[in-house]
DNA sequence: TGGCGATGTCAACACTTGTTGGCCTACACT
DNA sequence: AGTGTAGGCCAACAAGTGTTGACATCGCCA
């Protein structure tokens, strides 16, 4: 153990904030219902919310999320648009975290506050460390294609982006964040 | 008048469509209540179950939505990128049945549906004109930049995205595009 | 004028939701 | 052994939901 010894409730919290993610990531925030999360772990609605306090403090600790971007400043510049598709196509894959967030961003105020302040916190400083200039821009261009596939691939699951492999799908996206990244603005 | 003279019920049930359509768009399926698209349309909650049947009809009528995507057979094949990027944006500006579409189909099974067949439908077709292979992964590709558009500046209302100018953004996307329809397929 | 269908309102139903407070039980510590 | 407290359950509340059926009223046509 890196901490203290793990208490019991500590134990059923675990198993509250796994069945919250799960059920916020299915279901999207309204329709993920307290009662379900709490049969889902095995315990009585009324632990979550003398754990939780509220519905919505439940979600805001089960939507942590870090995207855990990888240091961007130690591979060559022009390779990092390819790298960050991989990336990002990876963490989306076996982590529902995200999909409970970019459900519930779409109807409740808090995820999507919470969905700005991870792209502004997370992707911006990165973008930073490659972008010759226009950097917020830049990071949004890469969330709007970022985000367009979250959406497409793993939320609407349109069939051709759900059928195209991993390596396909980088092969297609890298290039288009390497430009946002890194080409020169165009005259608007 | 096109049509035969516009009975008074067929007015009533514009306004209960059109406040549905602003409800869906602004709160999702589940939070847009029938109560209030009824207060919206000045008119009795059953009014609203007797012309549509129940809440599912109601957003599926709603829902209607035309891509009304240029005739792409008419422009040269190194521009329709440009000009596809131009008309997204265009048409989803004053036009909030897609945004109705895309809040619902989160949450909603029906509206995901709707959502496929309109893409399948309506961009498949206009993407096999100019495509030399592969129609329908190029044809995800573009949903997946073109819905990304449309969830991050339109959903999330991201900082940087919604800053950008109209011809700033089809500057930036309108190659993307470009590169997703015409360029040879990449090796997988 | 009488009547009748279209248009609309009112009140209620059955149900689900988040949330609360009281009660029970088991374990740790003295 | 006794006891206090943390962990857990049960039952209920108040509010809001989609939905329904009975009743009122307007406007047209014979």
């Amino acid at each position: 153990m890196t901490t203290t010894k793990a208490k019991r409730s500590d134990t059923t919290k675990e198993a509250i904030l796994a069945a919250a993610r799960e059920r916020f990531a299915e279901d999207g925030y309204e329709r993920a219902t307290i009662r379900a999360i709490a049969a889902d772990a095995g315990i009585d609605p009324s632990m979550v919310m003398r754990y939780f306090g509220n519905k919505e403090k439940l979600f805001a600790a089960a939507a942590e999320f870090d995207l855990r971007l990888p240091d961007v400043t130690t591979m060559s510049k022009d390779e990092v648009g390819h790298r960050l598709a991989g990336h990002v196509v990876d963490r989306w894959d076996g982590d529902e975290t995200l999909m409970a967030l970019l459900r519930a961003a779409v109807t409740n105020t808090a995820a999507v506050e919470r969905m700005r302040e991870i792209f502004a916190a997370q992707l911006g400083p990165a973008v930073a460390a490659v972008a010759p200039d226009a950097v917020a821009t830049r990071a949004g261009l890469v969330a709007t294609q970022v985000l367009g596939i979250a959406l497409t691939r793993y939320v609407l699951r349109l069939p051709p982006v759900v059928a195209m492999g991993r390596e396909e799908l980088v092969a297609w996206i890298g290039p288009t964040l390497q430009r946002y990244l890194t080409d020169p603005h165009p005259t608007a």
